[in-house]
DNA sequence: GTATGTACCTGTTTGC
DNA sequence: TGCAAACAGGTACATA
């Protein structure tokens, strides 16, 4: 799944490829990638049709694609997408959505977006060529130089929610996902399920420095695995098979202490920890009503 | 503004 | 063997 890293690789991929390329062509082979288009594919076709690709973005998860008049090809690869740069003669990929044939820059290639399960899009950003209003609410990433840190803290320690949920709050801090808020928690020692207001400063930061080593580890690794003749995304990058600590590691012992690391269900996925490392909060007590509200953590498996 | 839950989507894995 | 359910999860949106 592609977050923060896989993306950044794919936009300085971009940048290489397609910059100064014009757009000749396109072809919508599937009406989902473009459903926030309210042209259609029609209109996402005629909007892209002859301008010039200006320069290559990202804000959190999001890529754009500035054009020559101001407008912004607006990308997001969701779950399971790709932008590749491929030669016209290459077989079309079995998930191909979207092609953008491209000439100039890298000549006679294609820009192709290919999306098994469609959660991802792209749709023209009228005007976005500096930050799409779109996505206007996406705050700046960690690894951003721009990334204000102690509104951050100050915002986190302001909600009841719990830190997992903050995390992957992308107006609070964006590029995080389920896999890398799981990591940096681990390395924090910290629950999911701690409240943000429960929190002290000095474990918000500590915990966003984490959160940026993961990243930052993963950027390094996910860079040198690519290809100079296509921009990929596939969720493999290697980083995943050698680093995680935490994700995917169900009854795995613990890399710190030994102890099984559990799943558990969370908003409709998964999180893993470790329950001596990362200890679950004591309850918050609610003034009569008892015991005070649900658990929104419950476990999958019995112990 | 905040908290919480759900729909969207399809290939693979798991269970009966 | 075949079918159905579970699972993966980022984002937008609905509801309270």
């Amino acid at each position: 799944m592609p977050e923060l890293p896989e993306v950044e690789v794919v936009r300085a991929g971009l940048e290489r490829h397609v910059l100064g390329a014009r757009v000749t062509r396109v072809d919508v082979l599937h009406p989902r990638p473009v459903r926030r288009e309210a042209g259609g594919p029609e209109g996402f076709s005629a909007a892209l049709a002859g301008r010039r690709v200006e320069a290559a973005r990202r804000r959190g998860k999001y890529l754009w694609l500035p054009l020559d008049n101001g407008d912004a090809l607006l990308a997001h690869l969701g779950m399971s997408g790709q932008l590749l740069v491929q030669p016209p003669e290459a077989p079309p990929e079995r998930h191909l959505r979207v092609r953008l044939v491209l000439e100039g820059a890298d000549e006679g290639r294609e820009l192709r977006f290919v999306d098994q399960r469609m959660f991802g899009g792209l749709s023209i950003a009228r005007g976005g060529a500096d930050l799409p209003e779109e996505i206007a609410h996406i705050a700046r990433d960690p690894l951003d130089p721009e990334f204000d840190e102690e509104e951050f803290v100050a915002r986190v320690r302001r909600r009841t929610s719990g830190i997992k949920r903050l995390l992957l709050d992308q107006g609070l801090v964006s590029g995080v996902g389920n896999i890398y808020a799981d990591e940096a928690l681990w390395r924090a020692g910290l629950h999911g399920e701690r409240p943000g207001d429960r929190l002290t400063g000095p474990q918000v930061r500590r915990l966003l420095e984490h959160a940026r080593v993961v990243m930052s580890d993963a950027l390094a690794q996910g860079g040198t695995s690519f290809d100079a003749l296509y921009v990929n995304v596939n969720g493999e990058s290697g980083y995943f098979d050698r680093s995680l600590h935490a994700y995917g590691r169900q009854d795995e012992p613990c890399d710190r202490c030994g102890t099984p690391i559990r799943r558990v269900a969370f908003m409709n996925r998964s999180s893993y920890f470790c329950p001596r490392c990362q200890p679950a909060p004591r309850r918050r007590r609610t003034p009569g009503i008892g015991t005070g509200t649900g658990p929104e953590i419950r476990t999958v498996a019995p112990d």
